[in-house]
DNA sequence: TAGGAATATACCTTAAAGGGTATAAATGAA
DNA sequence: TTCATTTATACCCTTTAAGGTATATTCCTA
């Protein structure tokens, strides 16, 4: 998912939501609301911040029971 | 890519663009900009697209060269 | 326990996503 | 070539994502 993604790879780096937000150019809004799994986010702010991990979005397979 | 794989799956069950946003119920107009790539899309209508085909958004190892 | 840092909520504002509609352009079959 | 279907552009309008800021809350650690 989405926000656990998100918050073990800051976890491990040691960044504060904040620093993420400054590194990936988006407002500390999008981070946390990332976190908290919201569904409205707009793709380019995710990618934004998923890029400081390597990472982005892309089709997958759905998985049953994720939400 | 998002718009490649939502043009081929749509060709491959003969659905116009307007039969996927209703299916999808998600207006013509997003259906349009996913094939045409647009970055500035809400992941939740283009999960509700997705959706018809098993697939979701996820996150993936960025791929060089896809932008 | 404090006290400070990190995280969460709440509010205001602006830019733009998305719906709808109309029209134009492209596509394809008879 | 028609002519209908599909796709693309353009416009208006409403809603809301996102930035910023302020405040509240949680979570540490000394």
């Amino acid at each position: 998912m989405l926000s656990e993604f998100l918050k073990s790879k800051r976890k491990a780096f040691n960044f504060t939501q904040e620093d993420l937000a400054n590194k990936a150019g988006v407002g500390l809004r999008v981070v946390r609301e990332m976190e908290q799994g919201k569904a409205t986010l707009r793709m380019d702010k995710v990618n934004q911040v998923l890029a400081l991990f390597g990472s982005e979005l892309g089709v997958v397979t759905k998985q049953k029971g994720d939400e």
